[in-house]
DNA sequence: GGTATGCAAATAAGG
DNA sequence: GCCTTATTTGCATAC
């Protein structure tokens, strides 16, 4: 793989190909448009093993068209017509700022909002219902992840005591009022702003 | 102008 | 139809 991801950039540069010129080529070839950004972690062998092999087929297609064509140029040059489906996934969102803190607000105050409450949300914003819907199971998975990060901090701390104080239970596990609780049903989880923000009207 | 990277939006799969 | 978890992918921006 990483041979073959050293032969790709190789050919791409001798063929005047930038990496968005390739991604651009790979859409008018397979209908599957891929940004820079992608052709870069490919290159870079930045992207998952089966990631890799996945993309590896689409750009041997390209390897093979791009040498046997008279104006390599063509290929990333927009198709005409264009193909059919050329991105078949949703342009990413790019959500401004206030809807970001007000969604960050309305997560502080109810992590799992109703179904009709997200119609509502997604209503006062003004965004889609399915990219509120995304944004907070997104957001939800954030949080658990940073948990797991304060937890697996916490048990090495918890770790490293008990190991210096032999024979007593953990000090931790007395009242001490530094200790984070974190309960273990991330749903249950509330973050401690939430006691000072009044509910935000739907 | 081209490339590298952080963060997070979107998707897939299984429940 | 919605959830979770894992993964893929791209926008924005720094280099």
């Amino acid at each position: 793989m990483r041979q073959f991801a050293r032969r790709l950039k190789q050919l791409r540069v001798t063929m005047g190909f930038t990496q968005s010129d390739l991604g651009i080529a790979l859409g008018n070839l397979s209908g599957k448009l891929f940004s820079q950004t992608t052709i870069c972690r490919f290159e870079a062998m930045q992207l998952s093993y089966r990631n890799m092999c996945d993309l590896k087929e689409v750009l041997e297609q390209w390897m093979v068209a791009v040498q046997m064509m008279d104006d390599p140029q063509d290929m990333c040059r927009p198709a005409e017509p264009p193909k059919v489906e050329v991105r078949t996934r949703k342009r990413r969102t790019n959500l401004d700022g206030a809807s970001r803190t007000t969604l960050e607000h309305y997560f502080v105050m109810c992590p799992r909002p109703s179904a009709n409450e997200i119609t509502n949300i997604a209503k006062r914003l003004n965004l889609q219902r399915d990219v509120v819907r995304i944004w907070f199971c997104n957001r939800r998975q954030k949080g658990r992840r940073e948990n797991t990060v304060v937890e697996d901090r916490f048990r090495m701390e918890q770790m490293h005591l008990e190991a210096a104080t032999p024979g007593s239970s953990s000090a931790l596990e007395q009242n001490d009022p530094s200790r984070p609780t974190i309960p273990n049903n991330p749903a249950l989880y509330v973050h401690p702003e939430a006691q000072s923000h009044p509910k935000p009207k739907m």
